[in-house]
DNA sequence: AATATTTGCACAAACGATTGTGATTACGTA
DNA sequence: TACGTAATCACAATCGTTTGTGCAAATATT
């Protein structure tokens, strides 16, 4: 090592300045520097105080590495997250880091893209670095959970948020999704629509399931009948929502009002309804979910539902230090709900308030 | 340890297998284990071959904290950005996170949410994870760098991108903001605008100072005059460019075109040119700067400067690479400087080409 | 055949922090 | 005075890898 030692060295003596730098120093053991500096009850407060300032004066930093070592895990929380362009998963994301960095731990965040495979090695990856637990958004496709046996059996504390598996016992803070169709459904309703359609998601992920059944949900308080003809299943993107948009519009008794499971999806229909010489909302309503940034540059602006984004990362953190805390109950399931909020727009609104 | 044993566990020895578990199994030492995996010439190619496949069978799953512990350094790269949403850094992130998965590194990322005092806070948190390298985007109000001298005098690689430290002489992969402002006013004149105002930046950071400079090179070279009343400085905000337009709207001589330096600004000079009753482009042609995911959704849509975000991205790792590769020369300056390309669309286009 | 060289592997000491156990001192009480 | 208890701290092992050095056997050189 030639740079122990070198003047040229940030630290004074040429290397960041360890445990036994201080103890030396004090002529303590490192022992003692360790539980000072954790505040262990076996350490006099003096003693306390005096390892305390050296620590400052030489601007001690713990090695988190060493520490993560000895205790077999590290203060580093995984993240996967299929992407993180667009408002919803960078403000969970964010959401997440506040609350981690509060908590003293650092996020490390992969995408998967969308692609299981690259899931999988994001997994691999974050056990990897020893993280203290994982928190997980899954990817579209994903329908097979396998490779989140070995994180539980490692005995990791894993949490899922938005997308999770469906049909597994799992920790997880969601979206009360059909809330949210039922509330959006219920507004185009109220709003003296009649034939409202639905562009949902894929039918295998939970959250398009909840926000397609509370469309019905709403359909039937109202006495409506659920017309499947009504109903166009798509992969969520731009293109999608035009593909629907003009599928629904080639109906004999094309909708008055459109509920779609998303706002990309929603931004495309309206561009088809714009390019179809229909007026939105008078002609047809439209109403998206997410809430993303673009729902305020539309023209006329997009109805949508907010997901409280931000909320849902820290509920995430919680519950991973909630699992963290007592590992005696692995087992114990974990679910956290969160409502969400209609926000009206333009898009939507033909009886001003 | 009450976990080591129990047969509850994924691993069959109640625990991670380790490289002392693989040793004992072949009757070899953990010497011989670790230069199998690592391929180091001083092990036969019999034993290697016995050691991968016992590797691969136990499902060996080596452990990075305690080599980074040993050779005082992990395979982490930490980032820091001002902020995440937004096309321009979640696309520079996912190169970021391309380039370094495939070199092997992981990623730690963290928002300064423009703030000092945060990105000061990132920086020791990342020094503490013993990040391998350090990938930085400057917060908007930082204007002094001490707290990189921390970091350059451990020793650890630190490279800027696009926002970086004005005056001091680092390692910085950035866009060519000069030539984008350049095309971008460029491109009004031939659009055959005369007097093309400017909505710039904080005065302080060099990318606003570059893109500044190429409208005022654009102008200079069609002969026209200067015009500071032409100049609106803002803070890049949504408002600001809404503040911004009305101002050079109230000129007596007011633009007949505005080139933006960012596109949320250049979207709230669209939006008080279409309150105001005026036509874009024919009354006002407009350009922004990035090329946000919302240009193709305004109407029109908006004309910009795309930076080759993930470009920007993994031109960092890279050189973050070179950087840890030859330690020896870590006072060398490494510059790489990316070239715009200008997207033109319906804000600018009087004349279809 | 004797010596020089290479090849293949083991020993053991790190890296820096944590922690169960035990030793020492000081204080209190009987 | 004698003994129990509490308060303080040190010893030493440990987490899993890496790596300089050393030693033996195998191969090559003369």
């Amino acid at each position: 090592m030639a740079r122990r030692g070198t003047s040229d060295d940030y630290f004074p003596g040429g290397a960041p300045v360890s445990m036994a730098d201080l103890a030396r120093e004090l002529g303590v053991s490192t022992t003692t520097i360790s539980r000072a500096l954790s505040d262990h009850h076996s350490i006099g407060p003096a003693t306390k105080q005096k390892v305390l300032k050296l620590a400052k004066k030489l601007n001690y930093q713990p090695n988190h590495l060493a520490a993560a070592l000895r205790r077999g895990q590290s203060r580093l929380l995984g993240v996967v997250v299929p992407y993180i362009e667009g408002r919803f998963f960078a403000s969970v994301v964010h959401g997440i880091e506040q609350a981690a960095t509060k908590a003293g731990y650092s996020v490390i965040i992969c995408q998967s893209s969308e692609d299981v495979a690259q899931e999988r090695r994001n997994i691999d990856t974050l056990l990897g670095a020893q993280v203290a637990g994982l928190l997980v958004s899954l990817a579209r496709e994903t329908r097979d959970f396998k490779h989140f046996d070995k994180v539980r059996k490692r005995g990791t504390p894993l949490v899922f948020f938005d997308r999770t598996p469906a049909g597994e016992s799992v920790n997880a803070v969601v979206l009360n999704d059909r809330a949210g169709g039922y509330i959006s459904t219920q507004h185009l309703l109220a709003q003296g629509c009649r034939r409202v359609a639905h562009i949902a998601g894929p039918r295998h992920m939970s959250i398009y399931q909840g926000r397609h059944q509370g469309y019905l949900d709403a359909l039937a308080e109202h006495g409506l009948p659920a017309d499947d003809a009504l109903v166009a299943y798509s992969n969520m993107t731009q293109g999608d929502g035009e593909r629907s948009m003009r599928d629904l519009l080639a109906l004999p008794n094309p909708p008055d009002a459109v509920f779609a499971a998303g706002d990309s999806v929603a931004l495309g229909a309206l561009q088809v309804l714009k390019a179809a010489g229909l007026r939105v909302p008078a002609d047809v309503a439209l109403a998206g979910f997410s809430n993303e940034g673009f729902t305020l540059i539309t023209e006329p602006r997009l109805t949508s539902v907010d997901q409280h984004c931000e909320e849902m990362g820290q509920a995430a953190v919680r519950m991973f230090l909630d699992l963290a805390a007592d590992a005696r109950h692995p087992s114990a399931q974990r679910q956290v709900v969160l409502q969400p909020e209609l926000i009206v727009r333009e898009s939507s609104l033909r009886r001003p308030a």
